[in-house]
DNA sequence: CGGGATGTTGACAAGCCTCAAGACCAGTGG
DNA sequence: CCACTGGTCTTGAGGCTTGTCAACATCCCG
């Protein structure tokens, strides 16, 4: 929770004293005089909570987070992981239903809900990309659904495409999360994972170098696994 | 499949012609000129396929709908019931990704999708209705999502208490689908299911007056083991 | 080098699925 | 009116996957 080395200012809640304006949002911001801001966060640091009203949205400059719920019986649910690029934090209602903490150091860019709403009250053009990225939050939503009818292995190979896809460089993935993160997206323990990780090893499917450091070496086998 | 008694015109897929142009769909037509046409399908009879073009937005009118995947498998995964007055069929791409069936005889309205997007192009109250119709689907979505963690019984008394507050008159509930059809929407086998529910009803939670006749007697303890 | 966090592996238990048999119910036809 | 039939539902027995608990290994960082 407190890691003492801070990279950048450092207020738990962004309030954000005008940083950067910066460059388009995801192909957003171009459209209106839409102040962006950047923001900085460490490691396990909090973005936002759950239930919180939803004042920005973000985009991940930088770094990595989890959005999350925790249930009554303590466990916790990450809904997603968003990674360079990605816009998280977009809700069409005035709260958050899911927390969002940075995995690692991480910068977002970040503009106001209340901004982009009113640009989309004018803008179709904006109107529609709200519309069609919260579509998106749901397909994924819904493969995640899907995903929860499969086995480990099925989850944990559909796991590993993903990250494949999504931060790969070199056909090597430097996995952000740990294990117990894995879990808890895919409705896993962190055991099973593990247990799972292992034995695609030991087939050959992939390669460790360090935990985290992982290479596919059969993809297709790991899509034939896969929905 | 075949039921030989055809309350109403049957053709497989819609292309209707020009039926009932009716009342408001759910505070949207009212806006432009939407036209809307009723149809009536036949219980199990396929109202659009998966993957098919998203030609239509429907609204129940009476009945019950199911909305599903097939998985590699053979298993069927349902991801949502729809009674009346419930929207379904909306997506913002261009396929439909889940089928349709009537799970019993349903009459529903249609708008074309190309119309509604051409007035939400124009009027932007119907461009924010689209955003947050999708942002409701994502909502249920996650809440499955959240279920998928839960045990046998939790999963069945959230049903209940979805069906209770949709469907009930007069404190009892009439279901329209069979176990089988809820065991693939919580994503457990229909003895599963039957077995939770005897449990209620031994535990005097719930009564029956037939399999699909419900009365819940105990609403506060269903909650207890639900989210 | 030491210590905490993270990851791996093993043994066991629990919950749910599978398979199977039988009960119930509605519709049909004799 | 009753037997028959197909579909749906219930109930039981056993097995499998995954969770739980515990011990140990490894890594990172001071």
């Amino acid at each position: 929770m407190l890691t003492p080395s801070a990279p950048s200012l450092n207020i738990n809640r962004p309030a954000p004293s005008a940083f950067a304006p910066s460059k388009p949002f995801c192909g957003l911001s171009s459209h209106a005089g839409l102040i962006a801001t950047e923001f900085t966060y460490r490691n396990d640091e909090e973005i936002y909570g759950k239930d919180e009203p939803a004042e920005y949205v973000y985009q991940v400059i930088r770094g990595a987070v989890r959005t999350y719920k925790l249930l009554s019986d303590g466990s916790r649910q990450i809904g997603a992981f968003h990674l360079s690029g990605d816009v998280f934090g977009l809700v069409s209602g005035t709260k958050h239903r899911l927390a969002a903490e940075a995995i690692i150091d991480t910068t977002v860019r970040l503009v106001r809900r209340r901004s982009l709403e009113q640009v989309a009250g004018t803008n179709v053009q904006v109107a529609h990309k709200l519309w069609t990225m919260t579509a998106g939050d749901l397909k994924h939503a819904e493969e995640m659904l899907l995903l929860s009818r499969k086995s480990a292995m099925e989850r944990v190979a559909n796991f590993l495409l993903e990250m494949d896809r999504r931060l790969a460089v070199a056909g090597m993935m430097a996995l952000p999360m740990c294990r117990r993160d894995i879990g808890d997206y895919l409705g896993l323990t962190l055991e099973t994972v593990s247990r799972a990780l292992s034995q695609l090893n030991d087939e050959g499917v992939l390669g460790f170098s360090g935990a985290r450091q992982i290479v596919l070496r059969n993809r297709q086998r790991l899509r034939n696994m896969d929905i």
